[in-house]
DNA sequence: ATTGAAAGAGTCTCAGT
DNA sequence: ACTGAGACTCTTTCAAT
């Protein structure tokens, strides 16, 4: 399915080092990695330009914004065959950050990001229940979330 | 517990363009949302200063790099008060990259990003199952990632 | 608080190795 | 494929409003 990428030791530590603090110059990272900021560049633009690299993104501070409450549900669907209809619906609600179809107990599994309880039950409520297909919901209210980091990539 | 931060419309909406692309000039930016480009720096400086702003991270195609699973691991702890100890434990274990503690059926909840289901099985069978305090999991692996995206954020 | 311009820093290109 | 230097663009500072 995925083309054979040649990537070598030095395109995985770049990508690990960016996954963490994207803002690094490349004359910096060159020196922590013992090559030229020229090299760095170089490495990046194939990785652009090969798909690996999609871009870079601002991490902001959800709780900081007043965005205070993140939940995670498990949807049972009517049949399975519903996922792509159910997905498209789902994907209206600007809440739902996250979707994936899964194994296991629930047919799809959701993220949510709200503000509030408040805004979290006019989702689950209003907005989820309302969508043909979707047996029944389990809501899981994240308390603390203890870790949020990027996995760890390594070559073969 | 947090300050009362005094963000206007502006704020938000530099925060939502950046959410989704950090590239963006401060002059392209500005032209964007109709101020100058200084205007954009201050309020990104500012942004940062109290804390709202973290910092840029690079967005990568993992399954290009051959990360091909994500799985979701429920947790049942034998007792909740274990969850800190517990939550030590699962950090130092390199492809768990989120852990929430949650309400309901699980106490917490674990995403799991691997190369292969033989790598997921290692995590799943010698890693957890040695972690004393677990009592047993259930796993949730991801055939389909059918929305990643950001929460759309806006101000009172 | 916002602006525009000048100074400083970083990115990008390219010829040489 | 890597390097280093020059051209170019962006960030950062600052005086004026």
């Amino acid at each position: 399915m995925s083309y054979k990428l040649n990537l070598d030791k030095l395109d995985f530590q770049i990508i690990q080092e960016m996954m963490e603090n994207a803002e690094i110059s490349y004359a910096d990272l060159g020196k922590k990695l013992f090559v030229s900021g020229g090299t760095i560049h170089v490495r990046i633009k194939k990785l652009e330009e090969c798909g690996v690299v999609k871009g870079t993104r601002l991490s902001v501070d959800l709780k900081a914004l007043g965005y205070d409450v993140i939940a995670f549900i498990g949807i049972f669907l009517e049949k399975s065959s519903l996922y792509d209809t159910v997905a498209k619906e789902l994907r209206k609600i600007p809440e739902i950050v996250r979707l994936n179809y899964t194994t296991g107990n629930y047919s799809m599994f959701a993220e949510v990001v709200c503000k509030d309880i408040k805004q979290l039950r006019f989702v689950l409520h209003d907005e989820l229940q309302k969508i043909k297909g979707i047996e029944r919901t389990e809501t899981f209210i994240s308390l603390d979330e203890s870790l949020n980091r990027n996995v760890v990539v390594v070559g073969e």
